[in-house]
DNA sequence: GAGATCCTCAACCAATTGGTTGACAGTTAG
DNA sequence: CTAACTGTCAACCAATTGGTTGAGGATCTC
């Protein structure tokens, strides 16, 4: 129905890519034209473009044209799927830091940066 | 400590390959060689190989080198960041799904594939 | 020791990726 | 109408990827 057909590999090829994770994560705040979310990229235009296109083709994007602007906007649902494959591994580190925590200081919290 | 520089951009790469992901599948049941994760992967052993040294740059995979043949194992936590960076865009495909249910049977409950 | 087994390494290849530039199409403004 | 602005497209490039083959290093078996 709503184009399931992404595939993981796709999926996780579009987000194995900081600048595309990053167009993603300021997507997610509010919508934004093609120009304003290739400012900040340190890249052409095209170039911005062009990941702009791999995000639309798995689905994160939905491009709308407003008169000579691009309007993008954020489309999460594709993400599902990845979030559903990684949570099947989740035990498996938790139970790794729970032997780590059993070794060591059982009261260390270590901070996980995210990009 | 444990080698957690590995980047989101290398964690996602190494996932967008099916088969990548299926060798991880496999791991998360039992230790494996190197033989048997590669026999039904339908290329070579050494192609396999490059699979697997992937994986284990990333910090997913740990070879021990058991007499002639190398033992896998799986080490989740690499996952970790991954899993955060998904789980915070949770909300926006929950809203997108709350309204589609609002406009079609709120019964239905489709089933997701996982390679 | 000789040979088979398990695996890695290096070289090579075709295909893809990620970036650039330049041309151009559509839209807005003067 | 003309000029500027926004964005895409096509061509091109260097670098990477994903696969192959062949050689060879250890290790086990006979």
């Amino acid at each position: 129905m709503v184009e399931q057909k992404a595939s993981l590999d796709a999926v996780f090829h579009a987000l194995a890519s900081s600048a595309r994770r990053d167009i993603l994560g300021r997507l997610a705040e509010r919508d934004m034209t093609v120009g304003e979310l290739a400012d900040p990229l340190a890249m052409t235009l095209a170039a911005a473009s062009k990941h702009i296109k791999v995000l639309e083709r798995v689905g994160l994007v939905r491009q709308a044209i407003a008169g000579r602007q691009h309007l993008c906007s954020l489309v999460a649902m594709p993400l599902a799927p990845a979030s559903t494959w990684l949570r099947y591994y989740e035990h498996h580190w938790d139970d790794r830091l729970d032997a780590l925590e059993d070794l060591f200081d059982p009261t260390t919290k270590p901070a996980k940066e995210c990009t």
